[in-house]
DNA sequence: TATGAATGAGGTTTCATTCAT
DNA sequence: AATGAATGAAACCTCATTCAT
C-alpha cells in the first residue's frame, strides 16, 4: 500500500472512531506510518484530506452498486440488486459507510458543490426515477422515493450492526426487510 | 430570557451550522450576549454543554410525543399519531431534530450511559414492542421496526426540508407516507 | 508596565535583533514575562502586531516633534528644532528608529493605508510645504524636498551610532551638518 | 538564461514583493521553472543565496560606477559622474537597488565580514576619502560625507520612483539635485 | 451570579533541507 | 546535473478553562 492510500485508510480508521476533530493529523501520520509533513504532502488542508477520504468512499460505494447492476436485468431485478448490494457492502464496510453518514450530517459537506452531490448518487436516483417513469414505482417524488429507500438501508445496516446474526439468519434479514419495503414502494395502479 | 437558555439556544444554532468543533465556546458567548466565564458557571466543560443540550432537546421531543399520545386511544392511533407528531415536531423545531442526528453520530454519544439512552426512546420503543405483541404490527424484532419506522422518519423529514411545500400539501404527504409504512409494518397474519 | 507595552518593548527588542521571521511569537512572550497565548490575546496575528508597534512608534516620533514645534517660532527656526529634535529622538531610541526603517522597507508596509502613511509623516510634509511657499526653502516639490531632508537624518544619524561621539561633539556635529543642509536647502531667489 | 542565473532572477523578483520569509524557496524553484532540490544544488542553504544574491547585485552596482569613472578624469567630474550613474542605474534596476537596502537592514548583513563590507564600498569611500583630501570636499569625517552623498541618491531615488516623470525631467531633477549637494559637499576654504 | 484577562497545552500548517533515483 | 517525494522541527495560532475581582 503507498503512502496516500496508508493515509487515507488511517484517517477514516480514526475518524469514525474519535470524529474529525478528536483525531489530530499528528496521530493519522504516525499511525499510518509517515511523517506528519507527509500528510500535507498529499492534502493540503485538513479539511481537504476529510473531503477527499469522502469523495473517494462514495465513488467506491457506487462502483460497488454499479458492477453489480446489468443492463440487461429487469428493471426491478435491479432495484432488488441495489438493494441487497448496498446494505451488504454497508456491513462489509462499516466504518466507510458510517463515515458516509457522519460526513453528510457534518459541515463538511458545504464544501462539495450541490452538482457534484447530485452526481454522486446518480446511479441510485437514475434508476429510481426510471422506475417511477415506467410504473414500477409508486408515483411519488424521485426524491422522497430515494429518500425512503435509503431510510430502509440505514435502518437494516442498524439492526445488523447492533445484533450480530449469522451469516444466513443476516442474508434473511436483509431479504425479509426488502420484501417489506417492496410492498411498500411498488406501483399499485 | 434568562442567561441560561440564551446559551443553550445559541449553542443549538451554531453546533447546527459550524458543527461541535467549529464553534469555540468564545463564540457562544458572545453571541448569547453573556462574558466568557459565564458559560462556564453553568456548564463546567464544554463536553457538558454539548451534552446536556443533547439531553434536554431529546427530553423535549419525547415529551412532545407523549403529549399528544392519549392512553385511551386505540393502540392504532397512538402509532399514527406518534409518526405524525414526529414529523411535525421536527419540521418545526429543525435544528434541534437535526442536533439529534448530529449527536448520533459523533463520538460524544459514547458519554450517555446505555440505559438513559434506552430510557431516552423508551416511550416509541414501548409502543412499538406493544404492538407488536398485540399483533398489531409484523412480527420482527422491535428494534428492527423502530430502526424501519425512525427511516421513514428521517426520510420524510429530509424531503420536506429540501423542497418547501405549501403547508397543506405538507401534511397530505406526512399522511400518504404514513399510510406507505402501515402498509409495509402493519401485522398481516 | 502592563502586560501589552510589556509585549510591544520586547517586540520591538527582538524584531530588531533577529528581524520579523526570525523572532518566534513564543520567544516574545517568553522575553516579556507573559503566556504565549496572551500575546495574542492583544494582537490577533503576529502581522498585526508588526504592524501595531510600528504604528505606535510612530506615533510616538511624530508626538516628539510636534512638542518641540512652537506656534509662534519663525519658520526657520522651527526647521531647525525638527531636525535637531528628529536626530536626537533617533539616537535616545535607536531600536525605535531602526524598527521604523527596517519596517518600511519590508512588505508590511503594504498592510497600512496610503493616507494613513501620508497623514503619519503630516507633520513634515506640512512644515517643509508651508516653507517652500513662504519661500525659505529652494522651489521644488515638498515630497522631494522631504526625501532630501530625511536623508539628512538618516546620514548623521548612522554616522553617530558608528562612531560614538561624546556628548558635545555630537550636538555640534548634529548643527554643523543642519548649517550644510540648510545652505543645500534654503531658498536663494 | 542558466538554471543558475534564472534562480537568481526569480529570488530577487520575490524577495523584493514578498521579502525574504514570505518567499518559500520552493517558490522560487517553482517560478525559475526548477525542481525544489536544484535550487540546492547551487546554494547549500536559503541564506547563501540570499547572501550569495546581495555580493553578486553589490558587485554590479560597483561595476557599473567603476565603468563610467575614468582615471584621467578631474576629480570633480569623477564625483558628479559617480552620483549621476548611481541614480540611473538604481532607478534602471529598481529591485536591485531596493534589494540592496533590504539586505543592508535586515539581520543577513551580519553574515557578510566587515572587511567585505568595506571594500565593496571601496569605490565610493576611496573616491570620497580622495576628495577630501585634496581639499575638493568639506573637511570632516569621510564616512559622514559617503553618509551624506549616500542620503541624496536614495532620496532622489526614492522620488523619482513614486512620481513617474519624463526620460529628460528626470534627467535634469537629477542634475538640480547633484548641484545642490555639490553646494552642500565642496570644499569652501 | 457574572466577568473577561490570562493561561498554556496542543492543534494545524509551513518549509528548509535531504536523498534515492 | 537534476529531480521531487519525504521529512520533522518549529512556527503560528486556537481555545477550553481558570480565577481574581
Amino acid at each position: 500500500m503507498d503512502k496516500q492510500t496508508q493515509i487515507l485508510a488511517t484517517a477514516l480508521k480514526l475518524f469514525v472512531r474519535f470524529g474529525f476533530h478528536g483525531t489530530p493529523t499528528a496521530r493519522i501520520a504516525e499511525e499510518a506510518g509517515v511523517a506528519n509533513g507527509t500528510l500535507f504532502h498529499y492534502y493540503k488542508t485538513k479539511d481537504e484530506l476529510v473531503v477527499g477520504l469522502y469523495n473517494s468512499i462514495r465513488d467506491e460505494f457506487s462502483a460497488a452498486i454499479a458492477k453489480t447492476i446489468h443492463a440487461d436485468d429487469f428493471m426491478a431485478v435491479r432495484f432488488k440488486k441495489m438493494f441487497v448490494t448496498s446494505v451488504h457492502w454497508a456491513l462489509d464496510n462499516r466504518d466507510k459507510y458510517f463515515y458516509l453518514q457522519q460526513f453528510q450530517l457534518s459541515p463538511h459537506v458545504h464544501q462539495i458543490p450541490p452538482e457534484k452531490l447530485k452526481e454522486q448518487i446518480s446511479i441510485q436516483s437514475q434508476l429510481i426515477t426510471d422506475a417511477i417513469h415506467k410504473r414500477l414505482l409508486i408515483q411519488q417524488p424521485p426524491e422522497l422515493v430515494l429518500n425512503l429507500y435509503n431510510g430502509q438501508v440505514m435502518a437494516v445496516y442498524q439492526y445488523l450492526t447492533s445484533f450480530e446474526l449469522e451469516e444466513d439468519e443476516q442474508r434473511r434479514l436483509i431479504h425479509s426487510v426488502y420484501e417489506l419495503m417492496w410492498e411498500m414502494l411498488k406501483y399499485n395502479g
